[in-house]
DNA sequence: GTTGAGCGTT
């Protein structure tokens, strides 16, 4: 919801290529990182991991891209650059979300190899559709350019609607509830009781 | 209105 790129969620993490960006201020939002980065290659993803309660950024930043060689571009032009007062770092990702371990940014493949019967049959890994050719991806990331600014939009909305959110009564009541007499509570109350049964 | 090593998403 945050700062998504694609309609649906972010794009899968694999085939694409992570860098970690540190070093960068609070403020810095993924609007800020977008027009650095996109200078150097198909951007396809921008996180900024924050603190779940206040929605603080944590000062750094996931941009991922869909090529390698242009990650490495970035990773070469970008690292030491100042932004907003501070050098950022530019570094390949080690870790994925799930904390597997990554290679020059990208998950290595878990995937149980086929043993025995039927190798070479689909496409290698490797494989790039560059046969769509430089323009369709010069165009792709002009339309990306535009759902970028959707969520940019989307993302201040989010931010107004999380700082006019009040208590509400509702959370009052349910704060309030004694949770010996609340009867949605009964079954913790026997569940007490279980260690005392012999059986 | 503050902070500063670090590896991520309903």
């Amino acid at each position: 919801e945050m700062s998504r790129f694609g309609r649906s969620g972010p794009p899968p993490i694999r085939d694409t290529y992570s860098l970690l960006v540190l070093n960068i201020t609070f403020r810095t939002t993924a609007d800020d990182l977008f027009p650095l980065f996109d200078k150097y290659g198909e951007v396809v993803d921008i996180y900024i991991p924050r603190d779940r309660r206040t929605g603080d950024s944590r000062g750094f930043a996931f941009v991922r891209y869909k090529y390698e060689d242009e990650a490495q571009k970035a990773v070469d032009r970008l690292d030491g650059r100042l932004v907003d007062g501070r050098e950022m770092m530019v570094q390949f990702a080690k870790y994925g979300p799930n904390a597997e371990r990554i290679q020059k940014g990208r998950i290595m493949e878990t995937v149980p190899k086929p043993r025995g019967r039927s190798r070479s049959r689909s496409p290698r890994r490797g494989y790039r559709d560059d046969h769509r050719g430089r323009d369709s991806r010069r165009r792709s990331r002009s339309r990306s350019g535009d759902r970028y600014g959707r969520d940019r939009y989307r993302e201040r909305d989010h931010h107004r609607r999380s700082r006019s959110r009040s208590t509400s009564p509702d959370d009052y009541k349910r704060r309030g509830r004694d949770r010996y007499t609340d009867p949605d509570n009964h079954c913790c109350f026997m569940l007490g009781y279980i260690p005392y049964i012999h059986l």
